[in-house]
DNA sequence: CACATGTTATGCAACGTTGCAATTGTGAAT
DNA sequence: ATTCACAATTGCAACGTTGCATAACATGTG
């Protein structure tokens, strides 16, 4: 029939020979560029040629060679999660992973994942990606108020979407639980179970959640008229030193009826020691935490929560990014999740 | 100086126009070839020849392209981690990422990660690899005796390395935990707490632990002499569940006063549902746990546990499949991960 | 001087894809 | 018949890399 090379033996070792545009051209008996045009949906082309070529596409499992595209296109059908070494979040990382790849699925797009040993070597990873056109976009977690990372890649008009907000004067694509709704939520629980001092645990001070937590915090404590404590500088404490606060807090003598605490590694060590230090929870205090993870409800049935879903983060930040790269512009690509309360008894 | 395109305006709308083997070959004054040769170290090349290239190839901070060498070579140099859905081993695919990540930083590889959202189209997921040459090696974990993953994989001759031993008579690379001597290990510290009747509880039947555990754990109680009994079919119990079996058996009369657990997850609920039926753990019953994440020995500061490395294993398995790459061989490439025991007490 | 022998460097083609300029075919208008 | 407009298809070059076959050069040998 053809010319030449008609099936077997072009070398590569592998059992079935690669199916390329140019395997199309041949058994349509179209040209390597009418394929390729087809196949990208050229209107110029007749509809009979366009089914055909479709057709012997389909028959023969065709799929663009990655290689071949990003070569000629600088296209790499990838997209890079920067993961942030953080544990505070249980099961943080799996769920955001699951949640990506579930929203790229049936996509031509893959997910490469650069964990994140460091903090401060954050900039060196951007700057490798945006030097070495390594993706076509960047997911980015744990985000600060002047995130550097941020900052360069707003720079290089590089596609990428935050998980968090920035202050950040241009705007750009982010998703973001919504933490201000979160600590008044919290708060107002807290006061309707007539709680009068009441404790913010929160680690992390260098993401803009914690600003936001913080700000929400005081101002529905004065408005509840509560008493409001931050217990800060924790970010760097150890599960053990948490609970040897823990079991501190219990002793003393002004303690706080109500504790709201942002991260489910800290909640439970605090109630480790809490309870170690004789508290009952429920009745001599009460604690909202904020549940990422299937564990702590498990753990302790009895506490309230506030829940944020990290798998539909995942999904919801990789939409958004997806439309950025495809070029629409970043101030449509804002959204924002609200906090699910799970009030016990 | 030299004849076209000397630096700005190649198209790009890059900053700084892309370094490639062209850039290297018109600031030495080398051909293309010569570059590209004496960048891989060739030895047909004056050494002069050599330094200078290289010297070139530094300062101009020249990286191949990926895409560039994945069309000549067909090497992708990325390698893939197949994550399972799994949450018995809390932080689990955390620690397993940060360990391949860690084992990669300054080699040439990429991680993709391809979650796996049902077990049995696993084999989908390895086809679309193994048709596409979409990664250099792949990394599978919870392993079964006949998985079908690696049946595929051997057939193929693609490179991979398993979290995990199999039953195929094929050797393969893996690196696995020595769960027959993590068994042993704990019946024998429970054997030495006075427990005469103990109790394994694992789930996950379809992997190749399941059944290495069990076997060792028969073998180990009855070495020591002591009632030997298996919670089975708690593979698909959700933490609730698992909870309630735990307060059934609290309630027992001829209750375990051993447990071995192989989950984390299970662990917790269990653990629970035993406190809340009034069991007091180190008193009434003993129990030993499978340790992978950080959060266990918080919780229970007082329970014993074996703990495997779970970002060790990342490393390891990267470290043999990238030898597996290089053309070693699978018998090579079998390593075991001793269960390292921590006694309280 | 012609020829073989190394040593060192290079030209060319190819991997699979796409964008553009150019070509062919068709029917209608001059 | 020639030209024109339009539709449909195609050839060519290029993206960055590497392996092979060849070239250029110096040196030694008969």
């Amino acid at each position: 029939m053809s010319s030449k090379t008609t099936s077997s033996g072009n070398g590569r070792g592998s059992a079935n020979p690669r199916v390329t545009l140019r395997t199309i051209a041949e058994v349509t008996g179209l040209s390597l560029s009418t394929v390729s045009l087809s196949l990208r949906g050229g209107t110029t082309l007749k509809q009979e040629t366009r089914d055909k070529v479709a057709e012997a596409a389909k028959k023969l499992g065709y799929i663009p060679d990655r290689a071949g595209v990003r070569l000629r296109t600088g296209k790499t059908n990838v997209i890079a999660l920067v993961l942030d070494g953080a544990e505070d979040s249980i099961d943080f990382a799996r769920q955001m992973i699951q949640g990506i790849g579930n929203a790229i699925k049936g996509t031509r797009y893959h997910l490469t994942v650069i964990p994140e040993f460091e903090r401060n070597l954050s900039a060196d990873t951007i700057r490798y990606i945006l030097d070495n056109r390594t993706a076509d976009g960047v997911v980015i977690t744990h985000t600060g108020p002047r995130d550097k990372r941020v900052q360069m890649m707003i720079d290089a008009d590089f596609p990428f979407v935050s998980h968090g907000r920035t202050e950040f004067y241009t705007p750009h694509p982010y998703h973001d639980f919504h933490s201000e709704v979160f600590a008044a939520m919290a708060v107002e629980r807290l006061a309707s179970k007539d709680c009068k001092r009441v404790m913010l645990v929160i680690g992390d001070d260098s993401t803009t959640n914690y600003h936001n937590i913080v700000t929400a915090f005081h101002k529905a404590t004065a408005r509840a008229g509560i008493e409001a404590r931050i217990l800060e500088g924790t970010q760097g404490a150890s599960p053990a030193e948490m609970r040897k606060i823990g079991l501190e807090l219990a002793a003393e003598a002004n303690r706080p009826d109500g504790i709201i605490c942002d991260s489910e590694m800290r909640t439970i060590a605090l109630v480790g020691g809490l309870q170690e230090g004789g508290r009952v929870l429920g009745r001599d205090l009460h604690l909202i935490y904020k549940q990422t993870s299937g564990i702590l409800p498990t753990l302790f049935p009895d506490l309230d929560s506030i829940r944020e879903d990290v798998f539909a983060a995942g999904g919801e930040l990789t939409r958004l990014l997806l439309r950025r790269i495809e070029g629409d512009d970043a101030e449509s690509l804002q959204t924002m999740a609200e906090p699910q309360p799970h009030w016990r008894s």
